[in-house]
DNA sequence: GTGGTCTAGACCACT
DNA sequence: GTGGTCTAGACCACG
């Protein structure tokens, strides 16, 4: 995977994990890989991992178990999650976009556009 | 004004005049308030006003002219300025959100829904 | 039963069986389950059973007999180690608490209003 | 200070700087020592005291301005504070003795005994 | 100088 | 072997 170097690597890595487990690349119940695992898969410092993990519990997603490893949480409804990530990604975007003066129609004109290539 | 404390101040400050700007608060070739003053205003540390003005200049926004000050940029600079950005805005946008199994249309629907308030 | 992901599971178990001594669940000179039945019951590793009784036996609740099982000991030692806890707590606990700037007496109060809930 | 071995030191830190700021020794809007100085004071990693200001600015203790430091928060009930944590006390203490079989009475009477010396 | 992030490496408790 | 904690030391963005 490759870092963009403006955002904490740990933000990217939570929503690269959140992203996986709501296309299903992790399922509910499963074992998520152990910290160790998973630093090499994503090439970081394990305790990186380890704060990911931390924080991606604290909201729900991973649920630890001593000594046992950690697993994806049973109550995720995946549909809700990817809809919350869009949500969050369309709002940002437009706060990003809107106040240089096109409206929405416009954006998504242009967005449409883009299917054909810019 | 009130600063969030997850972005930077500066970030913050630069967006907060980008807006001001597109709505018509500075005039385009109006010339902008000294650093000094703008940190007054906006209850920054001068030097935070210094890099934001250098940040927008870069950007096209405003010019500096040495001796006299600070102006916001002619109108013609700023369009051209405000496509490329948008475009480029989308098309990092699209990359992280077409990735969750959603169309372009779909994105399209909800970002006119959105205007509703989600 | 569930656990708890903040403390040990051996200590939630180990104070789970001691409140069930002490409720009289497992009455005196009885015969404890053996750790691999308990291990079904508390849905827990065996190895972790073995150090709660361990344990256990160490506080003087519980008594192993080579070859035949481990018992619940008899009273006295119970009452006289019940003590011994207790003068123990509350000597940590106050030192905890009167820091604070509260007497004994507040401390009591505030106690006995508890049983009402907080 | 000392630190017992059992609980980790970030909480045992946290409860500390808790009771500090409840007590008065940081006052409200005043500057905490920097992470720097205060994991000299407290004879811990830097990291750790970065931990630690952290979860306390979750707990809404503290703010942390970017570049110019940590301040204790300007909507702290002292009074409340102190009450919350000697209540968060008693719950734990009286969990932890009840069980044995001595009443709420019983406990305030050896609470009291004690002031004389066990 | 301030906090924030990250790494490497260690030790520990838990199962 | 698992996660949790801690240290030492480094680099960076921020004001």
């Amino acid at each position: 995977m490759q870092y963009e170097n403006q955002r904490p690597i740990y933000i990217q890595l939570m929503e690269l994990i959140k992203k996986e487990i709501a296309m299903g690349k992790w399922k509910v119940e499963e074992k998520m890989p152990s910290t160790r695992e998973m630093a090499k898969i994503a090439q970081v410092n394990p305790n990186t991992v380890s704060r990911v993990y931390a924080l991606l519990e604290q909201d729900g997603f991973l649920t630890t178990r001593r000594g046992l490893g950690t697993y994806v949480s049973n109550n995720i409804d995946k549909e809700k999650l990817k809809k919350e990530i869009v949500y969050k990604r369309i709002e940002k975007f437009l706060a990003d976009v809107l106040f240089l003066g096109f409206s929405e129609q416009e954006i998504c004109q242009m967005i449409l556009e883009k299917k054909g290539g810019f």
